[in-house]
DNA sequence: CGGTCTCTTGAGCAGAGTCAATGAACGTGG
DNA sequence: CCACGTTCATTGACTCTGCTCAAGAGACCG
């Protein structure tokens, strides 16, 4: 059973990496109210052209966002990680243009749009902190352009990996002896513009590099530094130091148990 | 001589065309400082890794963002036209993580940070404006990371121009006898993930098929419904219908004179 | 009038896609 | 507990889209 209070403070976490709260605001946070949800792999958390009356915040599990071309080819936009919310774009735009996705069994945390709104209008902070949230995802997109459009499959491929490395680490992660990287190569390569075959090839090569092992769904990195290089792997586009993130106390928990995958 | 008048008119527009403004919003609107200048093309108007202290408004002339990768291939990732604030995101990040740069001879009204800010703060129609315009842009990195991602060289192309043609259009720019599209052959390869040379051949394509010409800057849709089938665009992503822009009144005045252009 | 930028076109190459077959892991139902 | 279906990974053979390199032609500008 999940207590409220965690999903309440695991908000307040997301906040706070992002804006110097007050006690006003935190509580202002724990006053949110919210429909707890568990959804299974692949099922919908936000769809596409729907009218959303509630902005979807991911206490546990991976979402990612996709959109098909006419011709049904699909791309992955973007990957979330637990303790970010996956719509906030909803407060302000009437029709959702993408879908929101489970990547594993999730539990989403929905609150109404009208109680966030009124946060954001109520509370300078977090409607800062909210800014900032939606600002760096926009700056990821950039990133993501830049990796499908201009780099090789190796490239791509590490640097995607970097990616991910570096958010779950900011999230309190621990990263140090590999991680869960909840993708298939299917999905790897929907998210940057390759087939799951190419992908295949890709990742026998980074392992052959001596760079990176992928065994299942578990990621190992044997030369951190060399695959940031094959990478060209800068992090500041994630803006991580945007804040006093590292004064907020506690890192996120964020660990995904294992039998939680599929 | 440019009139002041017309600038902060201009900024009107843009935010009413985003969110119902009143009059003291307008005359907040009208109250902005600003210092104009004229740039030269290719000029920085936001250089990467600067700590921003203002914001620029497009006034007139089209700009770009960009970003190299470590190896110094080029990625354009979105092109601004007349009327857009270019840096929304550093009234709220403190360090610009791409640069943007003129495509033509541009005038760039630059507003304080500060005074940008005790606007969103103070009115929140206009701050909700800003959000949709964040918004709306995050909305087209989607698109492009789908279009580089997943559509091919012809496609991207077509779909790029029925872009151009859809904002132009929204922006109240006569599109119909043709419009002008600021972009050398290198450049928009660079925006659609292409070589020049493949994108060249790929316009003389595009034009063997009877879909759009292009001579000089000079584009001229020759069969409207074929090109936009061609790059399967569906404009919902742009979310030009927001709002009541419909209702605004007079559309932006954003013609480009041609000896502007250079 | 020479230099630079952009466009155009050809020839050859290679990175990534397509198609197809096989095998491993896993979950389910009989 | 086994048989079967499904999903995912892996690998080979072949194809093709888009890249690289190179050369020449306009257009424009100082």
């Amino acid at each position: 059973m999940i207590d409220r209070t965690d999903v309440h403070n695991a908000m307040v976490r997301t906040f706070a990496g992002r804006s110097l709260l007050d006690d006003d605001d935190r509580a202002a946070i724990h006053a949110l109210p919210f429909l707890l949800r568990e959804v299974r792999p692949s099922a919908y958390i936000v769809d596409e052209g729907a009218d959303p009356t509630r902005c979807a915040f991911l206490f546990d599990g991976f979402s990612f966002r996709q959109r098909l071309t006419n011709r049904g080819a699909r791309q992955i936009l973007s990957i979330q990680i637990p303790g970010e919310f996956v719509d906030l774009q909803n407060l302000h735009l009437k029709r959702s243009d993408h879908s929101v996705q489970a990547l594993t069994r999730a539990i989403i945390a929905e609150v109404p749009l009208s109680a966030m709104r009124q946060l954001a209008l109520s509370r300078p902070s977090i409607s800062n902190a909210m800014w900032i949230e939606a600002l760096v995802e926009a700056s990821m997109f950039r990133e993501w352009i830049m990796n499908v459009g201009r780099r090789n499959a190796l490239v791509r491929v590490a640097h995607i990996i970097c990616e991910f490395t570096a958010r779950l680490e900011a999230a309190g992660v621990s990263v140090h002896d590999g991680y869960l990287l909840p993708m298939t190569q299917e999905q790897l390569g929907d998210a940057v513009g390759l087939t799951a075959v190419h992908v295949n090839r890709t990742l026998r090569r980074l392992h052959e590099l001596g760079l990176v092992e992928r065994d299942g769904y578990h990621i190992v990195i044997s030369d951190r530094k060399g695959l940031r290089a094959a990478a060209g792997f800068r992090a500041d586009y994630l803006h991580l130091d945007q804040n006093e993130r590292s004064a907020t106390g506690a890192p996120v928990q964020a660990t995904l148990s294992r039998p939680f995958l599929n």
